[in-house]
RNA sequence: CGCUCCUUAGUUCAACGGAUAGAAUAGAAGUUUCCUAAACUUUAGAUACAGGUUCGAUUCCUGUAGGAGCGACCA
């Protein structure tokens, strides 16, 4: 379906050819929304047709607004404003629009393009419990792929593991000393966070252990007062010695450390799994790096072949982008054993030989921008032509008021808690409220879930990507305004007004009257599908939230001034229970977009 | 040193190169015999700085200042 503003574009363009001859054609004509101190629905800008019409602004928007009122019937009038044609469309038109909309069994049609998508996001290591973070990186990896599914892609979501490497061993190390046999079952702590306090512990023991090495005392800050880095320091202890020897045990596959790295990452996928469930997202597939480490070694043999990889005189393997304004990079250690790189590299062909996707979406956080232009560089220099569908989804970091956020300082940023804290806050206001008395306590609990996390995520998705978000751990986040519950108020709204209108048909008068208000709203419902194309074009979710604020805040300020079931008309009744309906079905589609759940009382 | 990104009310976010820069929140003042006041109405408050391109610049270009990230045979 042709949106209005094509539609009236492609009018204005006709009405200019006529008008000022063939040539103005090539002037972008541009139509947007009428600014609202102005009066109009749509206006025409007119300065690139001067020089065609070769009259004053204000002339052209003349004549041009006079030409569309005479050979459009749904022009009523127009109105110039330094060199600014406003249009405004009848009532009838707008009313029709309605109709046709509130008729339609989906509230969008978007025709399968048939695009095969990959999109990864996650990603978590295994010896953490997910954070702040990794809760922008779902919400966002989720909302994009439910925006280009719904926009007629076909989307696969898979998530990667980084299951091995150092860090998992240091809590191993620290559990073989400290464990004493417990489980997250015995301790009641969930399985990730389980793994993650071995791991801070790893960290307490070195500080220990070089306390007494070096006679330093509880008070002193004892890297400081040995003057050496943790990273340096750690190395000199015992229980990093235990680490670094189950990596080597781990990866010469022996048995006792190969068993409790599995006992230990289980533990984590089921923490891990239960958060998932939570917050709504899954994955199709999951990938995990200790299957994938070793590819890509394939790929440095086939480039070596086309001589787009050489041997640097330290044996390591490299490839030259300095022509593309890169460095040359390193792709294999010069030990033959692989890097980051030289996996992603591995895994990207593994994935294209097992999907043969068009576009391979990575939604990983602008620290590894220069990663991935590396990495799809790389790819196409080695001829691999699918490797142009490579996208890297790069957004920003959750930072607080001081800065980035540190694992190790306590629990602020822990998305867990952030959790537990939404949707107690949403308990608590739900029951201020006291409007659902008549709730079993089990939906109750669901309505808790459904605000707590509306909160949490439209705070994180309205957004833009690219931008960074503060969040201040000291100040809750908001259940009032520019927020997901108010959205999800908006909805409940009109539910209820709608059980006790008791209407049955929906059949519209189109010489029933509107007010400004009123068409506001179904010039804003019409744009649905613009804002949808949009935000799958940009991979970006905030155009639909910042749409769906916008909706819900016309919605109510029409409720504030519109009787709807009291209307004086049945004419005018009907038309508002249409106009109602139709916003909760675009509150409730958007909102499932992004990921989140309306409720239909709160 | 080089490259990339960011800088808009006190604070958190908006604004295809378009009109008088929108919201929210915090502040002040109002609205509930009536469909859900988690709402609505009124009020005050911002484009880091200096140039340039343009009929028109928050947006594009150059420079300056401030912040972040990257430039690993770490991930």
């Amino acid at each position: 379906m042709i949106s209005i503003q094509e539609l009236l574009k492609q009018e204005a363009q006709k009405a200019c050819k006529n008008l000022f001859g063939e040539e103005s054609l090539t002037a972008a004509i541009n139509v947007g929304i009428t600014n609202k101190e102005f009066e109009g629905d749509y206006t025409v800008v007119v300065f690139p047709l001067v020089r065609f019409s070769k009259l004053s602004p204000e002339k052209t928007g003349e004549a041009l607004g006079t030409y569309l009122k005479e050979n459009t019937d749904y022009i009523n009038d127009f109105n110039v404003v330094k060199g600014f044609l406003n249009l405004r469309l009848t009532a009838a038109f707008w009313i029709k629009n309605l109709e046709e909309r509130s008729q339609k069994k989906e509230l969008t049609i978007f025709s399968a393009k048939k695009e095969k998508v990959l999109l990864e996001y996650c990603g978590p290591n295994t010896n953490k419990p997910l954070h702040i973070g990794h809760l922008r990186n779902m919400l966002l990896g989720f909302s994009v792929s439910e925006i280009l599914k719904e926009t007629g892609s076909d989307v696969t979501k898979v998530n990667i593991y980084n299951d091995r490497g150092i860090a998992i061993c240091k809590s191993m190390a620290a559990y073989i000393e400290r464990g004493n046999g417990e489980t997250p079952e015995s301790s009641g702590i969930k399985g990730d966070h389980f793994v993650g306090d071995y791991y801070v512990m790893f960290g307490r023991i070195v500080e220990e252990q070089l306390r007494a090495k070096y006679k330093v005392s509880g008070e002193e800050n004892v890297f400081k007062a040995i003057g050496k880095d943790r990273e340096i320091a750690e190395q000199e202890t015992p229980i990093f010695e235990l680490a670094k020897k189950l990596l080597l045990q781990w990866e010469a596959n022996d048995e006792y450390a190969v068993n409790l790295w599995k006992r230990m990452n289980g533990w984590v996928y089921d923490g891990f799994k239960k958060t998932f469930d939570v917050l709504g997202v899954d994955f199709e597939k999951d990938y995990f790096e200790s299957e994938t480490y070793k590819l890509g070694k394939d790929i440095i043999d086939e480039g070596v072949a086309k001589q787009v990889i050489y041997k640097r005189v330290d044996d390591a393997m490299a490839i030259d982008l300095t022509a593309d304004g890169l460095d040359e990079k390193v792709l294999l250690r010069s030990d033959g054993t692989s890097i980051y790189i030289t996996q992603d590299l591995g895994t990207a062909k593994l994935r294209h030989d097992e999907f043969k996707m068009d576009k391979m979406i990575y939604v990983v956080a602008n620290e590894q921008d220069y990663h991935f232009k590396v990495l799809k560089l790389a790819l196409q220099k080695l001829g691999k032509k699918w490797a142009d569908g490579i996208y890297h989804l790069s957004y920003a970091l959750v930072e607080s008021p001081t800065g980035r956020f540190k694992s190790r300082e306590g629990k602020t940023a822990d998305a867990d808690d952030l959790i537990a804290e939404v949707l107690r806050i949403a308990e608590e206001k739900t029951k201020e409220h006291g409007k659902i008395e008549d709730f079993t306590a089990e939906d109750a609990q669901a309505l808790y879930k459904t605000i707590g996390l509306g909160a949490l995520k439209f705070f994180i998705l309205r957004v833009n990507p690219f931008k960074k978000i503060i969040f201040n751990p000291e100040e809750s986040i908001d259940f009032h305004g520019q927020t997901g519950p108010f959205i999800q108020y908006t909805h409940a709204r009109i539910k209820s007004v709608i059980r006790k209108a008791n209407i049955a048909s929906l059949t519209l008068n189109q010489q029933t009257e509107l007010s400004e208000t009123e068409r506001q709203i179904i010039q804003q419902l019409s744009e649905f599908e613009n804002i949808l194309i949009d935000a799958a074009a940009k991979y970006d979710p905030s155009e639909v939230a910042n749409y769906l604020y916008n909706l819900s805040k016309l919605y109510n300020k029409f409720y504030n001034e519109s009787p709807i079931i009291a209307a004086k008309s049945e004419d005018e009744k009907t038309l508002r229970i249409a106009l109602s309906s139709i916003t909760a079905r675009t509150i409730a589609k958007g909102m499932k977009l992004l990921g989140i759940e309306v409720p239909e009382k709160m």
